[in-house]
DNA sequence: AGCACGCCGACT
DNA sequence: GTCGGCGTGCTC
């Protein structure tokens, strides 16, 4: 008997090994601790055949079998196992990002086996929620407890974010009382304990007809269909989740919500925790360590629950899912940048299909991806395109900055407009992509710019930390005094970025707070919420921000929205940058008026008869993502055909240069009649990051499976490249950024 | 990846 | 004489 194992390393081989002894049926799955090398190492295993083919004084014993049930399930080897293939990433180190972070390093599952329950005692069931007025932390254990009068399991409400000690506190105080329960933790427990208590605990809003058509559409069927809800700014989308979700939760199942990067707020899961006496299980990068590997094993035994969570959550082990939706289906945040380079979004719907479960995609400027797979009918299209709640659209303007007077990048007539604004006691957000003081520090009498010593990019003035710094490394410097080349006191910055902004803003309107929004001040975990509960208050306020301000948040005070820049947007090398500016604009313009106030959009432009910029002028996304894939068509860019992009970075950069030309070249000789194009190798766009120099070759075709196949049977030979060793190297399908 | 092995240069 | 630089090779 031989166990195949995966073991995460940066190879594409399966590992054998002897069982440990006296073992004979161990299933697919678990973790098993092998001696790998000189090292010991986590690994998965795969499957157990009778033979192999390695030299049999070579196989070594495994030592041990960490888990006595798969920590993977058949379905979320089989999403591994795809999501390797389709990547190109080794299998072992996929498996391995499948896991929480506590499992990878071999912790146990049995953080699970607690099996107490909790609930309120008949004296804390006619308590009044202010008797625990001084303690938040009660008030919440206690407001659940209440909720589920049949009990929890204590790893549930710690997964719920509850403390362990607040319940002890309740306990002292004879509120609730915790039972050691005996019966192994399963669903059909799961369930029983939920059984009786009502699973929709707020009035469900009455739906529009559009939201209704949505509604019926998508729930006719329980089988697998992509879905896309085309929604604008503020028609609901929310609800129409909340209420498809609703459905699978009554019949047993979960629900998944996966949700773009940073725009998760607690807004939304307040949403979704104000609607349903379920377990809303939460993942993301401000989760504990603990709480996430709690909240993931959760996910596979506790039925009915909705977990909620950023990309990652696409591998959890949600045994039961009944439906799955993607909010803000385009944002980029869904592809992994670096390592695994996955689509949670795209995984996402192969789970579904292996599922035979609906799954629905949500946005407001859905990616041409998708627009395209509309097209093709692989897709089905669902339109909200009225406000919801009675709210108006925001009315939009171009501002011609060629015929204005600008000071810091404001037109004369924005800072009137902003000024009325803030007299009327309205808020006012404007938008700049550009954190820092400055983007560029340049010498009025030679013309040398400061630029990264270790990139190809300039460095950008920080006044406040009087500094400056890369924003692509983290290299950061003194401020020089002189002309680092010619000496010459006549330095200067030049352009604007939101700190200057700030600066500036707030010597105009020295009684009105102004409030930064950018990575630079979000530094601290509860700086967000802090502004955020700031900016809620509704008092006359200016915010400035980067994207960050774009996503999620609503403010309803918040009636004039301003573009400060967006040309930086709409001249860009990559082909994708035209799309990003408009779903960009469409989110910023988004966040005007969305109460009852009559909201206004400023666009500060040199350009205001770009096509582009007119076309989404008219307010007609599909129009603009029309025109969009029209042009990746007539030039044959995705999604009208497939990119697959090889990086390689080194030191040296004939290194790189080496490297690619020889896979080049072996991907040549395999190609013969198959459709690939090869382009380059070529210098990156930043052709120098950190130190290294960057390469990269693009493989393009218009037929996916050809690609991934001329790819994959060069994979082997590419791998016995001598120079593959000594260069940084990487295989990103579907690249989102050709940086 | 990570670790050992091995073969050259500059130090007590 | 040796400490340590990182090129090369191997991992069931």
């Amino acid at each position: 008997m031989i166990l195949r194992i995966a073991i995460p390393i940066p190879m594409y081989q399966i590992f054998e090994y002897l069982p440990p002894p006296g073992l004979q049926l161990i299933k697919p799955g678990v973790r098993v601790k092998v001696p790998f090398g000189h090292r010991t190492m986590i690994g998965i295993l795969i499957s157990q055949v009778e033979e192999s083919e390695i030299a049999s004084e070579k196989l070594k014993p495994t030592y041990e079998i960490l888990d006595e049930s798969p920590v993977l399930d058949q379905h979320q080897l089989k999403l591994g196992h795809w999501a390797a293939e389709y990547y190109f990433y080794p299998l072992g180190e996929t498996l391995h990002q499948m896991l929480p972070g506590l499992l990878r390093k071999g912790g146990s599952t049995s953080i699970m086996s607690n099996t107490q329950t909790w609930q309120l005692t008949e004296v804390g069931r006619c308590t009044d929620k202010s008797t625990l007025k001084r303690s938040e932390r009660q008030q919440n254990a206690w407001s659940i407890l209440k909720a589920h009068p049949n009990g929890l399991h204590q790893r549930t409400l710690i997964g719920l974010g509850i403390d362990t000690k607040a319940l002890s506190a309740l306990k002292k105080k004879g509120l609730a009382q915790n039972i050691v329960q005996e019966v192994p933790n399963n669903i059909d427990n799961m369930m029983s304990l939920e059984k009786n208590s009502q699973l929709i605990i707020e009035p469900e809003l009455t739906l529009n007809a559009e939201q209704s058509k949505v509604f019926n559409a998508i729930s006719m069927t329980n089988h697998f269909k992509t879905h896309v809800i085309y929604g604008i700014t503020g028609s609901g989308k929310t609800e129409v989740y909340l209420q498809l979700i609703a459905k699978y939760l009554m019949q047993g199942k979960q629900a998944l919500v996966l949700v773009p990067e940073i725009s998760l707020t607690p807004q939304t899961i307040k949403r979704f925790e104000s609607r349903f006496n379920c377990p809303i299980f939460n993942l993301n990068s401000r989760v504990a360590q603990k709480t996430k590997a709690i909240n993931w094993l959760n996910t596979r035994e506790v039925s009915p629950c909705i977990l909620i969570g950023t990309r990652s959550s696409v591998w959890a082990p949600l045994t039961k899912l009944g439906i799955i939706i993607i909010d803000e289906e385009h944002d980029i945040s869904f592809k992994q940048q670096e390592g695994f380079l996955y689509s949670a979004r795209d995984l996402a719907i192969f789970r579904a299909k292996m599922l035979d479960i609906p799954i629905v995609l949500g946005s407001a400027t859905p990616s041409i991806e998708t627009w395209e797979n509309l097209r093709k009918s692989r897709y089905r299209l669902h339109q909200l395109t009225h406000r919801a709640g009675g709210s108006n659209k925001p009315s939009i303007h171009l501002e011609d900055l060629r015929k204005e007077k600008c000071k810091f990048g404001l037109s004369e007539s924005l800072v009137k407009r902003i000024s009325n604004q803030l007299n009327k006691g309205e808020q006012v957000l404007l938008f700049l992509n550009r954190r820092g003081y400055a983007p560029t520090l340049y010498c009025n009498d030679c013309g040398w710019i400061a630029h990264c010593e270790r990139c190809d990019a300039k460095l950008t003035f920080h006044k406040k930390s009087k500094h400056l710094k890369c924003h692509y490394c983290d290299y950061q410097t003194g401020i020089p005094l002189s002309c680092i080349k010619c000496n010459s006191l006549d330095i200067s910055t030049q352009g604007q970025g939101t700190e200057k902004l700030e600066g500036h803003l707030e010597s105009l309107f020295p009684e009105i707070p102004v409030i930064r929004i950018d990575r630079d001040t979000t530094k601290s975990k509860s700086a967000i919420d802090d502004y955020v509960a700031l900016i809620m208050k509704g008092k006359p306020c200016i915010l400035i921000g980067t994207q960050m301000v774009a996503k999620g948040h609503h403010f309803p005070n918040v009636t004039l929205v301003a573009i400060v820049n967006i040309d930086i947007g709409l001249f860009s090398s990559d082909f994708r940058s035209s799309e990003r500016t408009c779903q960009l604009l469409t989110q910023v313009s988004g966040r005007a008026g969305r109460s009852t106030k009559q909201g206004q959009v400023w666009i500060q432009t040199r350009h205001p008869n770009h096509p582009l910029l007119r076309l989404w002028m008219t307010n007609d996304y599909p129009a603009v993502a029309d025109f969009l894939l029209e042009e990746r068509e007539l030039a044959q860019l995705p999604p009208c055909s497939f990119m697959i992009l090889i990086r390689a970075e080194s030191v040296k950069k004939s290194l790189c240069d080496e490297f690619l030309r020889t896979v080049s070249q072996k991907l040549f000789a395999l190609k013969q009649a198959s459709d690939l194009t090869l382009l380059g190798p070529a210098t990156a766009p930043m052709e120098r990051k950190a130190n290294r120099f960057r390469m990269q070759l693009l493989l393009q075709s218009a037929n996916r499976a050809q690609l991934h196949q001329v790819l994959n049977t060069a994979l082997d030979e590419i791998n016995t490249i001598p120079a593959a060793k000594s260069v940084r190297w990487s295989i990103d399908v579907d690249p989102q950024n050709l940086i």
